[in-house]
Formats: structure tokens, C-alpha cells, sequence
DNA sequence: TATGAATGAGTGTTCATTCAT
DNA sequence: TATGAATGAACACTCATTCAT
């Protein structure tokens, strides 16, 4: 007899049905948030997010099969977060008013909790997690959507120009916010110069 | 002043004396850079870089007096490889051929052992690690000389330009290499393409 | 004001809640207790103190933050159980009297697990661990307490005093137990000819 | 074929027939009574030993074949400085002035080196040290000697109370010495009250 | 004979995960 | 369903001792 559905490990293991569960699941998401943002890599560990939450380590584990389900939903709600931020960009009637809500929107999210949103990027860097995170990718079709607006430039390969940029992106403003930047203007201007510059071919230099 | 002989934890033990050691001392080190390439963070400890060189693990911590002072050394013979080829750029009459230059070596670095650099890239930011790492200090510098020669745009804030150019040349050839691009002179070409799209302000957009 | 919730290294990790913790604490003391009686300081390692006592090693960790902190717990257990006998001692009405059912206490003490009181005591000299062990300073408070009684003699410096007594009842006895003497009576005969000799000045001798 | 002789680890591995030899012997010994004070037990360790004496680990282990043999061998020196001093208390004519004066050498002895004499007081309890290090034997030996005198009080058990005298002596000099006194008549006059205060049997203090 | 590089068993400690209550 | 006690594999690191040079 074969098993037919081996549990994964990476998916929340089950849907809570009832409010006081959703709850639950939340509180503990967002203490995961919290322990990452307090203690880092180092002190993210189950029991500490258990405690943060105010709820036993058996519960954690009667919703999240394991640490990197955790991990993964963390990351989920992040992305959740932006993606519906960043979509309404998609209503601008121009790709370069897209684009500029875009850039906005990502550098939003990241000087919110900067921290957390370092650490979740470096976390999906992981073989394990890369997979399952729903992070880049959205990211990448929507700025691939955005790309091939009738106003912006022409490009050969869309989906490395989309990844390009995602790249700068996610690098410069990592980059800030691990030094502690604030200013929200002052870095999407900056981010803005970076991805119409690439866009552009780098033209503008000589 | 504090005791001046207490041993740091993340300086080299001892400098090997005998030709033996050294040998020794450089196979732990391209040990510990094998071994992170290929198990990543997860499976880089100390018992298997020692494993993976031969060696004892007693041997290891005779050269290394933790973990932590392991991954500096490698980290700095990474930065030192780059250094190296890096600060000739220096050499080229005008910035812009200078820059050009510093970005071929940066996506040649990355590109040379593309795991090992992001992983490192991402230990670097490891507060611990951070202050003893020679690595971003050396490349920022190199940087902000380029940016103020006399044939570069002017910059009112040279010191936050070179630290979003490290930012996107970062970000970039580091998710190139994890994508697993190969192709140095194109990576090189969209990389210049912000690079200098960026120092002109974007500008050549519309 | 330092951090006050940095988990000190040498208290108790937490307060065993429910009763099948409470035993699973207590059986790690009097196994740390056997181990060191039993094998010296050399065989004292935490894995051996969890096998005797039939726990995991994680569950003496649970409790225990360090091997210093079980040191610490089992000092106090015995100590508590001769403080409790000891200070009985202050019921009497002379100060002889008093001293007579001291030394008596120490003795009892002393010759109910040789072995492990001479190991506490010389463990009790490490710097890391005097501070926090309750041992000597309940001691030495009785007996000056003692001291001072109007039958005694009197004396210019009791706090003095008072710490030669304990050195002399700890050195006897130890040594006493060693040699493996059970003989209550007698070793608590010449225990009390040493007090009170000190005490009178050795005067009696010519 | 039966080995007839296997070597002791805890003899000295070689008689040093050079005076070279001779010299680094002693200053291994000298290191190591170094180490031990200004670093105890924990810091107590053959290569730091050896790093102190100026020799290589290599050196260390041709004259002490482990490092138990090394303690002991520092036992020993200890054990023969005091018992040189020691032994002239039997020129003294009657048994009382042969007990002060083996009562200020113990004194002088442990306030000469204080933490080292209390540390190797307690490794002399180490049953694997017990056997082989000369120490109090001799130090009974001595004592037994001058109970018996004729204007000594007679004992029933001699040994018993040459023992207990040991213990006395020790017990007060080791907590003297780590209570850091330094005056030697006082600590002497103490201790000479309470070696004849027990030896009159306490009788003086009613 | 001296050196010091090398060894590896052993030790303290952590933390993801399980399961009896 | 919730709790938290219990588990044990895994890991960083030490140090007495050996042996090739």
C-alpha cells in the first residue's frame, strides 16, 4: 500500500478553519517577525517564536510541520503584503507611471521593517526555501508586464531585463536599509536614476 | 586599555611558521570554500571543512581560533583575489575606463566561483563578520576615487553614490550567478548599463 | 542598570512547573551528587550526570543553563540540609552548648557522603562559583553569632575567629572523611577539643 | 615474552644527566607552578606549560612522560622545600619548641606562594596523584615524631592526632592564604592555639 | 635531542521536533 | 486541542599526547 499523500513539510499544516486558530497562526507569524527583526538568524528559533507568541511550542507545531514552514509563511504574508500594494501600479495608464509606483511600493515595503525584509530576502535565498517562497517571481511578472508597455524602451529579453531590475532593486534598497536609511524620497529617487538608467542603456552617461 | 594579549576570537591563530603548515593552513581555507559552495550555510561546519581538508579538527583550530575567524579568512582571500585585479583599474587614464574596468573584475570575480561569492556576500553582513571583513570598505573606496574624477558626472554625495553602485553591481552579479549565467561580457554589459544609466541620473530615459 | 533579563548562566533555567518535572530535576542533582562521589572530578561531565540519572542530556540543559549552575544547585541542596540541621543549634542556651551541637552537625554532615562534601568544598574554592554558593558565609554567620554568646570567651576580632573555626572543623573533618573514619563520636570529640582549645588560646596545653 | 619494565607515566621519564637537562627540567616545573597560580586548574594545561618555560610541547613530554607526572614532580619540589625547613624543628630540644617551629615553616610555606599551595593541596586529594606525591607522609611523619616527645602530652593514638594536626594546620593556612592575610606571626600565633589547644584536649576552656 | 604540527576522543551546549498528559 | 517536558543528533571547541622532521 503506498502512501499516497506524504504531508509536506513546507506547507502549514492545515487550513484554520475556526477564527481562534487564524488567530493563532497570525500571532505566531508575527512573533517569527519579530524574534528575526530582535535576534536574527541566530536567535530565530522555534521555541523563542513560541514564546514570543505567548503560545506553547506544541502548537506552533500543531500549525507549522516545521521551522521552514514558519519561515515560508513569514514570507508569504510579507509578499502578500507588497504584492497588493504594488499591483494597483499596474492601473497607471503609462509603463513609466508603473514603474515609479513599482520602485515606490518596493521601497515602501523595505524601509517598513528593513530588518525583516533583509533577512527574509537573504532566507529565500535557500535552496529549500526558493522553491516554495512566492516572493520573486510575482514580482518579476509584474514588472515584466510593465516592461513591454508601448512607452518604455524596446528590450530584447524581457524576463532579464525583469530580473535585472529586480536585482537593483532589491540591492539598493537592502543595501539602505541595512545602513539605516529613512528618507523614502531621497532612495526612490535614487533607485529611479538606477532602473531608468539601465532601462535606457546607460545613454544618458556620455 | 584593555588586556592587550587576550587572544581575539577572529584573528588567525598563528601565523604557520613551517612550509608544512601553510600547506595545511591554505587547504582549510579552500576546504571551508568547497564546503559552503557545496552544502551552503547549512552544512558549512567546522567538522566537515576539516574532513573535507584532510586535516584533523584539531589542526583547524590550531590555525583558526573559531568559526567565525575560518569564514574571515576566507572572506578575505576572496576580497584580496579581487582586490588584487581590481586596484588596476585604478591604473586606466579616464573614470570611465577605470570603472569599466572594476566592473569587468567584479563580474569576473562573481562569476569565477558564483556560489561561493553570494554566500559570502551574504555572511558579510553578519554584524560580527562585518567589522573584520576587509571586503566592502576596500571596494567602496575604490569606488569613490573612481566617481570623482574629472571626466564623471559631478556627485554631491559621493560616499552614498559608491555605496549604491556596490549595491547594484552586487545585486546583480549575484543574482546572475545563482540564475547560473555564465556569459561574462553580457552580465558585464547590463551592469555597466546601470552603472552609468544610474551616474547620469537616469537622465537618457526619456 | 544591566539588562535584567539576561538569562544568568549560573541560576536555575527555569522553575520545573509540574511534578514529573520537579522529579526529573531533583534526579539530576542526586545524579550529579553520585557521579561526582563516585568518579571524581574527572568523570563529572553533564552527558554522564543525564545517563545516571536516566534523562536526556537536553533535559538537564532544560533546567540547567551550564554545568555551573548544576554545581551551584547540588552545593545548595546540601548545604540547605545542613543549615537546616545546623541552625537548630541556636536553640541552645549557651553558647557551648550551642558549638557542641555545631560541630556535631558538621560532623553528621560530613560523615553522611565524605566523598561529595570534600568535592563541594573544594569546588566551592573556584572564583566562578564562590559567589554564588550559599556555603560558607550561612556558616560562618552562625558560628559568629555563636562566638559572641556571654559563656564564650571573649574575643577582639570574631569574624577572625570565626573563619578559623570553619577552616578547622572543614579541614578535620575532610580529612577525616577521607581517611574514611564513621566514627561520629569520636572525630566529634577531637573536632570539639580543637574548637574549644582555639578558643581558650590553647592555654591548657602547659 | 612479558615486558617486564612498563614505563610509569607518572615517574619522571629520565633522570636529567646533563646539567642542561637539570635546568630545563626546572624551569618546566617552575612554568608549570606559574600556570598554575596565575591561572588555576582550568588554565592549567601542558602547552601552556610549556609555552611559559620557553620549551616546546615536545621537550615537556621528554622529561615528564603526562601531566600528572609533571604535578607530581612539582609536588614534590614543594614537598622538599618545606620538609628542608621543616626538619630543623627536630634540632630544637623539647616538643613544644619542635612544634612552633613546624608551625611557622607550614605558615611560611603557604603565605611564601598562597594560591599555589592551596592548588596543590587539592590536587593532592586526586587519588591518582595521592600514591605517588610525597607530601604530608612525610609532613606526619615529622609530626609523629614530636607528639611522642617527652614534655608532650601523651596520646593514646598518635597517628590519629598527627593527622588531625595535619588537617588543622592545613585547613587554617589554606583559607588564610586565600583570604589573602599576609602576616605570618598572627596567623602563626592562631594556628600554635589551636595545634596545643587540641593537644590539651580543649581542657582549657572551662 | 628538540621542535611544533598534527591528532582525535571527549565535553559543554543548542534546538528542531515528538508525544504523554 | 493545547501544553511543555523530554529527546538526541549535531556542533563548536579543547587539550593531552604522538611523531615526522
Amino acid at each position: 500500500m503506498s502512501r499516497s499523500s506524504r504531508p509536506s513539510p513546507l506547507k502549514p499544516r492545515k487550513a484554520p478553519s475556526q477564527p481562534r486558530a487564524a488567530e493563532t497562526v497570525a500571532s505566531i507569524v508575527e512573533a517569527a517577525a519579530q524574534v528575526l527583526e530582535s535576534a536574527g538568524f541566530e536567535g530565530f528559533n522555534t521555541n523563542a517564536v513560541a514564546r514570543r507568541a505567548g503560545v506553547s511550542i506544541g502548537s506552533l507545531y500543531q500549525y507549522f510541520p516545521s521551522k521552514d514552514a514558519l519561515t515560508i509563511a513569514l514570507m508569504r504574508r510579507e509578499a502578500d503584503i507588497f504584492y497588493e500594494d504594488a499591483s494597483r501600479g499596474l492601473e497607471h495608464p503609462t509603463g513609466k507611471a508603473a514603474m515609479d509606483y513599482l520602485i515606490s511600493a518596493a521601497v515602501r515595503q523595505q524601509l517598513r521593517r528593513p530588518a525583516l525584509a533583509r533577512l527574509l530576502d537573504v532566507e529565500e535565498s535557500r535552496p529549500a526555501l526558493r522553491r516554495e517562497a512566492a516572493g520573486s517571481e510575482t514580482f518579476q511578472t509584474l514588472l515584466a508586464t510593465i516592461i513591454v508597455r508601448d512607452d518604455m524602451p524596446t528590450q530584447k529579453r524581457p524576463d532579464v531585463v525583469a530580473a535585472d531590475l529586480i536585482a537593483i532593486i532589491r540591492g539598493m534598497v537592502d543595501a539602505a536599509g541595512q545602513r539605516g536609511e529613512k528618507d523614502v524620497k531621497d532612495l526612490g529617487r535614487r533607485v529611479r536614476a538606477a532602473v531608468f538608467g539601465y532601462l535606457s542603456g546607460g545613454a544618458g552617461f556620455d
